[in-house]
DNA sequence: AAGTGTAGGATTGTCGACAATTCCCGAGGT
DNA sequence: ACCTCGGGAATTGTCGACAATCCTACACTT
């Protein structure tokens, strides 16, 4: 029975904001499907990932309707969850999806705090760079994923920020699947690099024209890969 | 013990999708709250409501973390799920949300197939417009729903879909719980008219800075009167 | 041989009961 | 009068067991 109330304040005063038990199964949940833990039409056997997590089947149950609200899960009824699969049109739909919320974010930084947007954005464009150097495929994506993650985050709206993490749950299971052939590319680290330029430079119609552009780039990196 | 599976086809050999009871359970509860009948705020007793609604409280729970996940339930662990309040600052996010989305629906609709769009739009406009002079509120509030909810249904986008479906109800538990002073307005059934107006001419840029004033104007009544 | 019908096994869906935590409220002390 | 400290009630969180449903495989009929 392994312990999944984790408390990671140390010594501040913190609003002490526990979470559910739920809250927590569902994050391992999105965990082990972006890292490829659980395979995109994989079913979820309910007892055997119980005993795994440590939970009973309750609370698993409640963390996998979650998801299937998320659209990470799809359910058949008396028959099990399944993992979603994404077909090309699916996935030309998550970066559609995608451009339009951090768009929306990218407008909200520009009449908002640019200065930790940049601040906050070089520091994962930095990571990026470290990766692409190292050649480290998974902790390129981590950095790609952190950089839109704090996109949204500086944007200040908490829906936005809420739509994006379901997406880049979603992008980051694509990256997974084509692991094989899906590399740390020199392009893609420009592109990040040329977003924090456009913001610093405070010049919104060019930030959303390159956004486009990275997203429509992304999508042709991984549609013509599978 | 309520029968909640209906089955709502008729003679067609349809693909019987059914549906978990989780999710009827979980759209009963958003209407619920749409409609005041949770009123935010208001905690979700887990006993008395699986009573009314005639399940255990496994499927209740299962249900309610769905809302969770969508952010119309706020839960604090060991005390409860309560209805989420929207103050100010909230209700300006769910409209910056909302124009991103629908934003992003109209554009692919551009795109797409703007007869189908016409159409659609045409008929749900049609019933703000005699919801309108009949002052009937409630009808004027569906068919103001309807018509978004359209909007991004003919986008073709799953995903749009989903995220305006969260965003939709949040308005309308706005506007349920401002039922006081909202009325139905000439203006707002006159700009929903110029929206459908602008997908006829096919005029994007029209079209988009339209709906920006159209979500503009309706924070604005939304605010000033509370 | 092809199709139909039927047991078997396994999985999901549901339920009621138990354990844990929190909040309310009154007794006691300063 | 105010603060502190339990006792008790109510609610949530968790668990194990039962019932319903579905898939598979095998025998049977035509």
């Amino acid at each position: 029975m392994v312990s999944l109330t984790e408390d990671t304040t140390p010594g501040g005063i913190a609003p002490l904001a526990r979470r559910s038990t739920a809250e927590i199964v569902a994050e391992r949940l999105r965990e082990a499907i972006m890292h490829g833990g659980l395979p995109p039409g994989s079913q979820l056997g309910e007892i055997d990932l119980a005993n795994r997590l440590g939970v009973s089947r309750g609370p698993l149950r409640e963390a996998m309707q979650r998801l299937v609200q998320e659209g990470l899960l799809r359910s058949e009824p008396h028959r099990g969850l399944f993992v979603s699969t994404l077909d090309e049109e699916e996935i030309r739909d998550v970066y559609t999806a995608r451009l339009a919320v951090e768009g929306a974010a990218c407008q909200l930084i520009m009449r908002g705090d640019r200065a930790l947007a940049v601040s906050e954005l070089t520091s994962a464009h930095q990571r990026m760079v470290a990766a692409a150097a190292a050649d480290d495929r998974i902790a390129f994506s981590d950095a790609d994923q952190l950089f839109h993650q704090r996109l949204v985050a500086v944007s200040g709206s908490q829906r936005l920020e809420r739509m994006a993490q379901t997406l880049l749950v979603e992008t980051r299971m694509c990256l997974t699947a084509l692991q094989e052939t899906y590399r740390p590319s020199g392009d893609t680290v420009e592109e990040h690099r040329l977003l924090v330029d456009a913001i610093e430079q405070g010049d919104e119609r060019l930030l959303l024209e390159r956004l486009e552009a990275h997203m429509t780039e992304a999508v042709e990196r991984l549609t013509s890969a599978s």
